[in-house]
DNA sequence: CACTTTTGTGTGTTCGAGCACACAAATATA
DNA sequence: TATATTTGTGTGCTCGAACACACAAAAGTG
């Protein structure tokens, strides 16, 4: 059960040299008939497995790590990454660099105009958040044309063929959030669930969330209706007033960190309706002390980020391939456990 | 900003050879005063990190980590552990030896034999669960004796000194386990909190999360009497029903992975009391399918291991100093996201 | 003063994979 | 048959840290 043999054993125990060795294990060609069976022979009866470290300090080339993701200053979600990025940024004796690039998340030409200003020639790997369905699409299939591994987080874009995807399911986040908002108030009526600034059509968490919190009520044979009402104008006060005033609803969904803006009308008009918001913005919890939010589902950017970049590492160093899909857990906020 | 220096490089920077330097580093002694001060002057002026790749290279003495965790046959909350033994079993090429070693977690008297049967003298770090106190401080200041580093996981000691744990705030899921109960059952009355087949007293997690539920009701003067049951006998289908018979509770919450033998009450005396239940075993599984649990909180003791394990290896190879803690987030199950 | 010991310094080898290079033997071409 | 080219094989260097070893110069001892 013993391992680590070396290349110099199998030259040994196959009675030729350590170059035939090698030829052999990278199909380098220049080798016998004779002297290949007899290799092949040996590296059949043990399990040989390279000493990656010494694979490692052979290389000279530096792998180099391209990291797309929203700037990190035009949003509290992501601000997280900040600490990410300036850790990953100074160099280390692992050769492995990292480059941040970003786009502006509230502005699908700005994730555009990076894609296509980006050169691949000596990227080895991405990391993207595909916040844009479309344009991901596109960007992802250059990587793919030019053979780049690429890792996705946070949101996923159905696409198969990239090395890994981190983040939740979003489907599943929409039905958590319907479920807290029955158990806050189980009377029959309206949810509101809120769009704010963001192309419904294109946001895939959007679309995803909502899907999730329809089938809720759906697969439970609620009697609640959803309302989707999207806004991207720039009064949006008066808007989100008008709404909820109309439908006067039972519950209040948001589907991106700004329920903060919602909150914020609850509380000028002294409403207490049930208000359940996403991630962890300073904002978001100074409205979860006061109570006009309830709870706030937390998806943990940084984590994901985090573990992206540990993936890729582990990915390019020591050629672990990393599994399909990793689920970073919803994180449930209250008052109690802020 | 660029790195990458080696001892080579500062050897000729300082006009010594790399065996003055490398003595320099190392603190070795046979340097003269004027090489030292000649070689740190250019280590001030330098950022040198060694490169860790070669150092593991030279490195021959394999290291060995000794994981002391439940026997994952004896528990069905533990059983997702054996994948990972049997992962890390296996040899590997970092130098880096795993041996595992059992206890049976609802026996402190096993963890006592075993703690008394374990050598340290060549064991490099420790992972282990202490879900038994008092024992575990005991094998803690032993592996303090030995100056043997260690992680813990699931359970914490409340002792400094270790390299870092990993698990939840319990606390805190006690807490939510109490806010899930009230939304399920507003009104008025009685909380039962069941401890089953262990002993209380000195299992930190039941302890912890016992005074997060009843914290919850305290902090938000909800008006819920917390009655807390310890049952070790034999006969607890009787001890259950009879509990709950005297009690007529509002809602029930246990303190382990045993929720399922309480469920299994509720389900034959047919009563539909709200029932928050601790990790996704199968059998809870199907009580939450079936109605009778209503939440789960999930633990995830697997993805604790597993990042105990991670930053063992990061911390040996590449001598990467861990968080004190890593909370790894509870995750709420219902019918809906299960 | 002759010697032993200590101090200080540089050189060289090792870890294991990967590849360049030397060079013989076997074919191919003139 | 003489020369050129291909095929097959082994040797040896490199990556960077760590440490053994050789060996000088300096200091200590009789």
């Amino acid at each position: 059960m013993k391992n680590n043999y070396t290349i110099a054993d199998i030259a040994r125990l196959s009675g030729v040299s350590k170059g035939t060795v090698d030829r052999v294990l990278h199909k380098r060609g220049r080798v016998s008939a004779q002297a290949e069976s007899k290799v092949k022979k040996v590296l059949e009866t043990i399990d040989y497995q390279p000493n990656i470290i010494a694979k490692q300090l052979k290389r000279t080339k530096e792998f180099r790590v391209l990291c797309i993701i929203p700037n990190p200053k035009l949003d509290p979600y992501w601000s997280p990454l900040f600490r990410l990025v300036e850790e990953y940024q100074k160099p280390n004796s692992l050769k492995i660099s990292f480059q941040f690039q970003y786009f502006d998340p509230f502005n699908q030409s700005s994730f555009i105009d990076l894609s296509n200003s980006l050169k691949f020639d000596q990227i080895d790997l991405v990391i993207l958040t595909p916040i844009f369905f479309n344009e991901s699409i596109f960007l992802i299939s250059q990587l793919k044309r030019n053979k780049i591994p690429y890792i996705t987080f946070n949101a996923s874009t159905e696409l198969t063929g990239g090395l890994s995807f981190i983040g939740q399911n979003l489907r599943q986040s929409g039905q958590l959030s319907g479920h807290l908002l029955q158990l806050l108030d189980p009377n029959p009526g309206t949810i509101l669930s809120f769009h704010l600034k963001e192309d419904f059509n294109n946001t895939i968490h959007m679309k995803k969330k909502q899907a999730g919190l329809e089938y809720y009520f759906e697969k439970n044979r609620i009697n609640k209706k959803i309302i989707s009402i999207n806004l991207t104008e720039d009064n949006l006060d008066k808007m989100i007033d008008e709404n909820i005033d109309l439908y006067q609803p039972k519950g209040i969904s948001i589907s991106n960190s700004l329920g903060h803006l919602v909150a914020e009308r609850l509380r000028v008009n002294k409403l207490d309706i049930p208000f359940i918001a996403y991630d962890r913005t300073e904002e978001n919890e100074a409205f979860l002390k006061s109570g006009e939010i309830d709870f706030i589902i937390e998806q943990n950017p940084y984590k994901q980020l985090e573990t992206a970049i540990k993936l890729a590492q582990d990915y390019l160093i020591f050629e672990n391939q990393p599994k399909n899909q990793y689920e970073i857990p919803l994180e449930i906020i209250s008052k109690e456990n802020l």
